[in-house]
DNA sequence: TTGTAGGCGTTATCAG
DNA sequence: CTGATAACGCCTACAA
């Protein structure tokens, strides 16, 4: 029983059909008319105008998608790729383009490449000759990588730099500064950074942000690495973090945060008498746990607004490459305060 | 400066070219066979589907996918569009298609309807121009709509009932059954539901599987109804809930009851002892708020899997329209237990 | 302003 | 098994 006889039968003249050959019939004109009708405005007459669309209308025509990108080049899509769908974070990135990107007509393609730096190549080129561009969202690949791609068609990355690359990137050191400035007025001596994958720029950027900041307000600081950044990560580290000697620890983000409060309310650590806990990002819940978790916010619907109009002005051939950044800030709340 | 020279220069030739042409020519073949080499295993000689392979290999020749979908009038893109992307329930949904599809060699578009039956309209219509079908989670068209666009390409509901299309629903009776007869063993006689958008199909239904299992467990029950189905939306109706007589509250989902219990903690209503609360889908954080929120859980990654495996057989033409149950839990936690 | 004709990259139908 | 050749639906010089 390979191949059996369609279950559902689909009107495949009626509905599917209509192209502009039927319409340039229904109105009495060239396909060609009807094709700058559709898609010129002003390049044919006002009253064959009205025609080609009365007709159109009346077949309820809609253009190939397809066979408009073959001789254009161009799809009127565009692709987002997302290090790891799962991750709240990406909720309102996602949410931002989407927008954005309908706005101006633009069908978007998602995909998510589960923090695999592989997966995410191979989904990217799949998506490059389907789409007029890509946003890579944290992206794992290599510069190189990406670089590559960017040759081919325009790329624009969302929290990471790279150089000829349209970029958006969080100034973290503001966020942190006040993270670690705040922990020192409140008595704090030595913290602890949980860092993220070892792919991720992002992490390195907010670990020498804790350093330095360190350095300024006279707080000591050591870093400790994660399996995954996610809840459970978070739960394995704690202990590390607990035995690291430090009153207080940043992490890479707010997953991480939340599965080490987690983790010290279960182990009876008072938090934050015993420990301070920032997060990083502001996710969905972040303000809904007990006590809430204090973090540095990133403004990620901006990023995926900023990314997206970043790059329809590419598209436009109004901008060069461009590096975008978007603020980062300190928000206090129940999980940090001072040391007991 | 209407239109400006390209900033960025990209090889047109060198990496995005490399047609089968190309390849015909280094590998001394006629396109026609590269084309069969390419696609229909066994229909060419092993020597020369080796040399093909190697020729496209070297060229890194990609298919062009617009020009694929041309004459075959399939794209491998199906199109999932949410009700409401910040709803973290969807996240799994997205996830478990986007998964799925990827296995399956398909690219998902992902939209968001933003809770509004006409832009849903809208970007459905434009998504099933350009894939081969398309998934509707939690859909807030009219069930008409939704027949029409299933005439033209393979529709799947997900959270949604309507004949002759193919749909995912949850058994919501069971998971509510458990929760009402937990609720009534603990001593509640009086019980509300707080319901969801008019135009949820799902809110309905599990309205009346409260009724029914209150009916079942001799509880009273009543209906609230909510302004949006957000935290902030629950917020708003937590005074209602509290004002309604009942001891105990479910909600349409968890975004709602995580409002509600914000809002009962800020103004000091004791949970359970005052109040219990439920919430439905089981999101992320749901069990990371204090109290831990109780509520009934769907399988959210399973009705995106099932969802887009039946499309995939539907596309295959090995299924015809069904209707795919998956079943709900109660997940008791600290928002609910016996009254005061 | 409008029609003609050629091409975009693939697949499919026929011959050979 | 392989080579021509005609679609697929639309866009765009070029010509009228």
């Amino acid at each position: 029983m390979a191949a059996m006889m369609n279950y559902v039968q689909r009107e495949s003249k009626s509905k599917s059909g209509a192209t502009i050959y039927d319409i340039a019939k229904l109105a009495g004109v060239n396909p060609s008319t009807v094709s700058r009708a559709l898609t010129k405005p002003g390049r044919v007459s006002e009253a064959t105008r009205e025609r080609v669309e009365a007709a159109a209308a009346q077949l309820n025509y809609r253009a190939n998608t397809h066979a408009r990108a073959l001789p254009t080049g161009r799809t009127r899509m565009l692709g987002l790729i997302v290090a790891d769908i799962t991750n709240p974070s990406f909720f309102d990135v996602i949410r931002g383009a989407e927008t954005m990107a309908a706005s101006a007509g633009y069908t978007m393609l998602l995909a998510d490449a589960a923090e695999s730096a592989t997966t995410e190549a191979t989904i990217a080129r799949r998506m490059l000759s389907a789409a007029d561009g890509i946003i890579l969202a944290s992206p794992r690949m290599s510069d190189a990588e990406i670089l590559e791609l960017n040759a081919d068609k325009p790329v624009v990355v969302i929290n990471r730099d790279i150089a000829g690359v349209t970029s958006v990137v969080p100034n973290v050191a503001k966020g942190i500064g006040e993270a670690v400035r705040s922990l020192g007025a409140e008595g704090h001596t030595s913290i602890a950074y949980v860092a993220g994958p070892r792919q991720s720029w992002m992490s390195g950027r907010r670990w020498d942000a804790v350093r330095e900041a360190g350095e300024r307000y006279g707080l000591d600081t050591r870093r400790l690495d994660s399996e995954r950044p996610t809840v459970e990560g978070g739960r394995q580290v704690a202990p590390l973090v607990v035995q690291s000697g430090a009153s207080a620890v940043l992490c890479y983000n707010d997953l991480l945060a939340l599965g080490i409060l987690r983790e010290l309310q279960a182990t009876r650590v008072d938090v934050p008498g015993r420990m301070s806990v920032i997060g990083f990002d502001d996710i969905f819940g972040a303000d809904l746990v007990t006590p809430a978790l204090s973090t540095v916010r990133l403004p990620h619907r901006d990023s995926g607004v900023g990314a997206m109009g970043a790059m329809l002005k590419v598209l436009d051939d109004v901008a060069r490459p461009a590096r975008l950044e978007v603020d980062t800030e300190f928000v206090p709340r129940g999980s940090s305060g001072a040391p007991a």
